[in-house]
DNA sequence: ACTATAGCGGAGGGGTGCCTCCGGTATCAA
DNA sequence: TTGATACCGGAGGCACCCCTCCGCTATAGT
């Protein structure tokens, strides 16, 4: 149909030039997606920076602001959500919206950063939900051609179910599983 | 079937006898329940205070801890939840959880607390829950027997699903409902 | 090895929240 | 009215976080 028009998630952070800097730079990114993830969007700077083993100066001077380094993990994450979505394109529809479904949960930082920021209307995130929609609607459409997903719901309504289910607390990843299953099943044509 | 087995919530915090005190002591239960609703469980002590246009030592003598206020705030509201499972009784089984659901889904503080503490094991928080759990499961048992929900769940994977729809950020109150209606609908049997 | 400099990190100022303490005030019983 | 006292409220000490600034250090090119 369309012509391959992956969406681009550009980010304006590069990764510096020298050795030392580098390893900063990738440490604090890991101690950020692992800090968001389970700490939400809010989480300190200085504990990021501190687990990172490194200054909070540091820090500042890679990511001078608290979105920046958001972004720098959140962006990565949509990016490959984008891809999971071309990827699953050859599945039948709703074991591809199911496979890409499953990819959504899989990332711990992203989907707490969706949820809290649903509605929030930052230039970033906007631009971050507009590649993830480009991504995921045709999936969903093409379910619903094909009579296996219902009708009366939209994209957007099944994004906010499955992210709310996924940001919630459960005892354990089988439940958390099984109940996402039961409201998919919800969502299933007849 | 049991002999009107109504769980009792002890919150031992009492109303003060003079009359400024009193008043005051409303205004902050007020206060909390509008906090604790929109900005969860670790909104600011001192804004509540102010917010209920009092000090904010006069909030730590009615509730010394944290704990104290939100329970004032959040027992109260299990409480009701209690009643509201005995008077759906008489309902038809599937309509009666509903009806139990839709008083869930209702109150705001109560939903938002409940889902940022599904896990804490702080003891007034397993209380309330085992309260709040004695009263759902046999509306959720009933619905069972009566095979109209599916018996692969249980009634914590029920609440979760719920809690954690609940507290998602939507757009509306209507894309809310749908949600919950698609859920739920995974929750029919057949 | 040497040096220019990119990069480091933490001290420090400002802000907010938690909680205690106690001099002052409003209430109520007599 | 008056006195005893229950109750008020905010100042202040502590902790944590945000963010900036700048003297010091490690790196990389020669």
């Amino acid at each position: 149909m369309s012509e391959q028009s992956r969406p681009v998630l550009h980010v304006d952070v590069r990764r510096p030039q020298r050795a030392d800097a580098r390893r900063n730079f990738d440490a604090l990114l890991a101690a950020a997606r692992e800090a968001f993830a389970t700490k939400g969007v809010e989480a300190s700077l200085e504990e990021i920076a501190r687990q990172a083993g490194v200054g909070i100066g540091t820090l500042y001077r890679n990511f001078p602001t608290r979105q920046d380094l958001l972004n720098a993990v959140y962006f990565g994450e949509i990016e490959e959500l984008c891809i999971a979505a071309e990827k699953a394109q050859d599945l039948p529809p709703w074991e591809a919206l199911n496979s890409w479904l499953q990819a959504f949960v899989g990332y711990a930082a992203t989907k707490r950063a969706i949820w809290e920021s649903l509605n929030r209307e930052t230039e970033s995130f906007k631009t971050a939900r507009a590649a993830m929609y480009a991504a995921g609607t045709p999936l969903f459409e093409r379910a619903q051609a094909a009579g296996e997903a219902r009708t009366d719901i939209s994209f957007d309504d099944l994004l906010r179910m499955v992210s709310g289910l996924t940001a919630a607390g459960f005892t354990d990843q089988a439940q958390r599983n099984r109940v996402l299953n039961i409201a998919l099943d919800g969502v299933r044509a007849r």
